[in-house]
DNA sequence: TTAGGGTTAG
């Protein structure tokens, strides 16, 4: 990056195309700043200049500084909208990100292609937005965007995140050419609704058709033996990552950590974090944590939760296992030990957040939140669907 | 000769 900057300084005549391939250099090292003043001494800038500033201003999470940027710029093309509402989607606000979206359409000359829908199908699936996912597949279909391998996988995945796997299984049937990301969105889509079975069924066809699965496809088989309590399909997959080429990554461990865990095998579960070729993170060591909890054992549990309170202080569920844990055995000074801990490394529970599609709005729930314009009609649709999820008849549909 | 994108455990 400095010997571009170098070169860039000597270059006598700097055209637009220069400035943009440096202001992109910056913004691609993470250095937005240094971006940035360049795109302020530019003599004149084009739509490239703009949005490749745009992009990195997303790519850094701040949303605000993009979108002001996007607001200015005297005129804007497809990559552009394309770029702010990607940014929108990655940043985990999937409403400003479909209302963009929804303006593209009606403000701009500008229609979503390839790009625009595969960046807009994961917000879809964030907000359970099913309906919305519906439009997409219909607009796909109609513009011919469904040859794109990625615009396929994205649809399976959105469908399946809305937990509709039937569609996404027949959407999924329909695709002439499956890459590896298709067969691993289905797969990964069935483990998440807890279909364990049709997830290795698909899994056995990909193998079948010799469609070469890579570390994602492992994951997701993982998962779902995960999820049908499946250990010794796990260990056997697990261990024939190398026939396929693939070599286990720390999220494989992580995968077989939480199965042997959860069926109670903590003695190889702790074995496997002791031999495998990583650092144990925290995510490995919350999920044994939680295994040690399950299955009352205080021991194995004391053996990790420092290093698992050192990596992770604010994450409060090491806290409340542990807490329960000594609390169960009457380990009454324990108890208060953890407490206090707690409060020092000032972890407390994040709070839960969701949301639900009414006709063609979203509605953003936070727990507790009872501020929230539609809070009491909010605990009636709740009850209604407990009342819909234990089988009684079904009010929803009437 | 420059800008935008899919699948990943709990």
């Amino acid at each position: 990056m400095l010997m571009s900057k170098a070169l860039f300084d000597q270059m006598p005549e700097k055209d637009v195309v220069a400035f943009n391939a440096m202001i992109d250099g910056f913004v691609k090292s993470e250095n937005i700043g240094s971006g940035r003043e360049l795109f302020d001494e530019m003599p004149e800038r084009n739509i490239v200049s703009w949005t490749t500033l745009i992009d990195g201003y997303c790519k850094i999470g701040d949303l605000a500084g993009a979108r002001t940027l996007f607001d200015a710029m005297p005129a804007k093309n497809l990559v552009s909208w394309n770029a702010i509402i990607g940014g929108y989607c990655q940043n985990k606000q999937p409403n400003e990100a479909l209302k963009l979206f929804r303006e593209m359409q009606s403000n701009s000359s500008f229609q979503p292609d390839d790009v625009t829908i595969v960046s807009v199908l994961p917000a879809i699936a964030d907000l359970g937005a099913v309906a919305f996912g519906g439009w997409v597949q219909k607009y796909v279909r109609r513009k011919k965007l469904d040859r794109a391998s990625n615009v396929c996988t994205a649809l399976i995945d959105m469908f399946a995140k809305c937990g509709e796997v039937e569609k996404a299984k027949q959407f999924f049937d329909s695709v002439p050419d499956r890459e590896t990301s298709c067969w691993n969105a289905m797969i990964n889509g069935f483990a998440v609704n807890g279909h364990a079975k049709e997830a290795l069924e698909v899994f056995m066809e990909m193998l079948q058709e010799g469609v070469k699965p890579n570390e994602v496809t492992i994951i997701g088989v993982l998962s779902a033996c995960n999820h049908g309590g499946l250990v010794e399909e796990a260990q056997k997959w697990f261990k024939a990552m190398g026939d396929y080429g693939i070599s286990p990554r720390i999220d494989h461990y992580g995968c077989m950590v939480d199965i042997l865990g959860r069926a109670g095998r903590l003695e190889e579960a702790e074995e496997l974090i002791r031999s495998m070729p990583y650092e144990a993170n925290g995510i490995i060591l919350s999920s044994f944590l939680f295994a040690c909890g399950r299955h009352g054992d205080v021991e194995k549990a004391e053996r990790v939760v420092k290093k698992a309170f050192e990596i992770e202080p604010w994450n409060d569920g090491n806290y409340v296992i542990m807490r329960n844990l000594y609390a169960k055995e009457r380990r009454w000074r324990n108890v208060e030990e953890i407490e206090g801990l707690m409060r020092r490394n000032k972890a407390r529970k994040e709070v839960g957040c969701s949301s639900i599609e009414i006709g063609s709005d979203v509605w953003e729930f936070v727990a507790g939140d009872r501020g929230h314009p539609h809070w009491k009609l909010m605990n009636w649709v709740m009850e209604q669907l407990q009342l819909h999820m234990k089988g009684d008849d079904d009010p929803l549909l009437a």
